[in-house]
DNA sequence: GACCGGATTATG
DNA sequence: ATAATCCGGTCA
């Protein structure tokens, strides 16, 4: 993809980027996943966003260019793949939480360190760029119809833990959780009385 | 320097 | 329900 299609805020960078096809070519094989699942991540302001903490070591990357990977270990086992969006400096970057394989995939996909065991994604990738090179994000198919969630495990974040910022692809069964209640449709506002019931908590 | 707890997953 | 397992961020 253009440098311009990362060059967004992450809710709308994680909203393009489902469908899109995450490749890796490793040692002359090749695997490609295409995201069912994100998650956006908006900067110092965002309380679950690992920016707020401003630059460290560890958010070198997040704090990057666009169209770069922020890749960082969770829970001392797992690896989360992130794309950096809008602008260096900003700290915007987009989880992805799943995808469904394509090609050349071995395991389950469903879930963020999932993934990136399945497509052979690690710290090794932090900060590369994802336009040309081993890593890249290419066009896919994009989804028919995109649920929209809060955020899975930012219980800690308060008010910014409700945001809507989760996007799935409703028809995929390669998520790592059923589609919640909140369905965007392709281009429109909310329905007049969207007073919903909040978003589900997490299960128990 | 110690301690806390997490953008998770596998297992009981 | 809870263990596994590392390390960044916090506070002393």
């Amino acid at each position: 993809m253009k440098r311009s299609f990362f060059a967004r805020d992450a809710v709308t960078l994680a909203r393009e980027l489902l469908g899109t096809h995450l490749v890796h070519e490793i040692e002359g094989s090749v695997r490609i996943g295409r995201i069912v699942e994100t998650e956006a991540y908006c900067g110092p302001d965002d309380a679950a966003c690992h920016a707020r903490f401003g630059r460290t070591e560890r958010t070198r990357a997040l704090f990057g260019p666009p169209g770069h990977a922020y890749v960082f270990l969770i829970y001392g086992m797992y690896d989360c793949f992130n794309v950096v969006g809008l602008a260096e400096g900003q700290g915007h970057a987009v989880l992805v939480r799943a995808v469904e394989p394509v090609f050349g995939i071995a395991g389950r996909t469903d879930g963020p360190g999932r993934l990136t065991r399945a497509m052979g994604l690690s710290r090794a990738h932090n900060g590369i760029g994802l336009q040309r090179g081993p890593v890249r994000i290419e066009p896919g198919t994009a989804p028919v119809r995109t649920a929209i969630t809060a955020r899975v495990g930012v219980a800690y974040a308060g008010d910014d833990a409700d945001l809507p910022y989760r996007f799935v692809d409703a028809g995929s069964a390669h998520v790592s959780r059923p589609a919640a209640r909140l369905i965007g449709r392709p281009s429109s506002t909310p329905p007049a009385g969207s007073a919903r019931s909040p978003l589900r908590r997490s299960p128990r």
